[in-house]
DNA sequence: CCAAAAGTGTTCAACATACACCCATGA
DNA sequence: TCATGGGTGTATGTTGAACACTTTTGG
């Protein structure tokens, strides 16, 4: 070990996630309560440490896995929170990730095989450290990105309706938008082919269905997302 | 110490800051050669140690005052970079921030006392570790940032002409713009007050210098460049 | 008087916004 | 038949892009 390493402190590097879904209504969080020596009351982000051998991105997603069961879930990184008290316990600085997913397709696995649950934007419970900091600048982020893009479609089934794609807008934005206008430029991206099928339930007209069209949103998707990557 | 913390991997956490500059014709990149052990060959970005007491934002303003002299830049964290191996000596992660500075306001100083010097973005020497991709991100970072948002009076003198923006924007972009609309729009923005005097030296006629408004861009920079603060 | 850079206005297309009516159906 | 949510079109203002000529002045 070189001289100018050996003198250097280290610190522990933790992975915090920050998980969306979108049950139709509102906008969830999904959070967990690992009963751990900290804190046994207050929920948790997604968190865990980094090991020897993993990068980042592999750790953030080896962590959602293990607690949650999901795999396979774009976790784009959000920020670094280091502040010298955060953790009262040994400073640490943790890398927070964020990610949408569907709840509905992993609503029951979660539930039953993990100690995590979702929960409304509204009514959050005591979060551990700053990971009330964390979640307020995902939200942050996750508006300004749908603003500027047709990102959020992972947060909703893979069938789905306009006006359910509205309400998740809605639900993102936490205000109401014309319909008309709303329709017209999400149509305008030609990023979903139009089913065959109605959606029934929450009309009696019912809903054309709609799939989004993946190998262009996911272009899409990426070059917008990644814009700093490549 | 409790039983979840003791089990973990401890590593290194460094800064590194990437730290633009602007000669009136070129954008700049800042680096230091600091002859350490690792390599003598090759430059760096402005990179230190994280010590147990700072948060990373003290961090990296000190390691950029102890590296440069310049205090007082607004730094923006840029990313995170964990590679197991990005650094071959010993596990480290680092986070990257990066800044706009006026070269004029610097160069002196930085030359004379410290060990660092301004390189076109086009000439880069070789870079230690990963710090080419963390200018290749901070570069388009920049972009897009400039894209949206009059960022970047920062790299200019405090007074300065339209035509000196617009070979600013030129040389982010690595485009050309239409004088017309680039003055028609940086002006609708009112953010520049129109002094009395003429910069003459670039041309015969001379140009009108301009001042920031600065409570005004302030107030629009924060608002955009913390999108996510707050 | 001429070369070189500064300064300025108009037109057109694309896009965002505001707004109102008909449609299909289950109860 | 009626209440509910689904679906569509038009008019208006704003914004970005393209484009060319006149002004100033040092040499």
């Amino acid at each position: 070990m070189l001289a100018q390493y050996q003198q250097q402190t280290e610190c522990l590097v933790a992975l915090d996630s920050i998980i969306f879904g979108f049950d139709g209504l509102e906008l969830k969080l999904l959070l967990v309560n690992r009963g751990v020596e900290v804190d046994k009351q207050t929920w948790s982000l997604m968190g865990g440490w980094l090991t020897p051998t993993e990068s980042l991105a592999q750790a953030a997603d080896r962590i959602l896995y293990e607690l949650t069961g999901l795999r396979d879930i774009y976790l784009e990184q959000l920020h670094t929170f280091g502040e010298p008290l955060r953790d009262p316990v040994q400073r640490t600085v943790s890398v927070a990730y964020f990610a949408l997913v569907n709840v509905q397709d992993y609503e029951q696995k979660i539930s039953d095989t993990f100690h995590a649950n979702w929960f409304s934007l509204n009514e959050l419970p005591e979060l551990l450290f700053d990971h009330r900091d964390m979640v307020k600048m995902a939200i942050k982020s996750l508006r300004y990105k749908a603003s500027q893009h047709p990102i959020g479609f992972e947060l909703l089934p893979q069938k789905f309706t306009i006006p359910q794609l509205q309400k998740l807008y809605e639900a993102i934005f936490g205000t109401t938008i014309d319909k008309r206008n709303f329709s017209r430029k999400i149509l305008s991206t030609n990023l979903l082919l139009k089913l065959d099928e109605k959606h029934r339930g929450s009309s009696k007209k019912g809903a054309f269905l709609y799939e989004v069209n993946k190998e262009k949103y996911s272009q899409q998707f990426n070059s917008f997302m990644n814009f700093m990557a490549s």
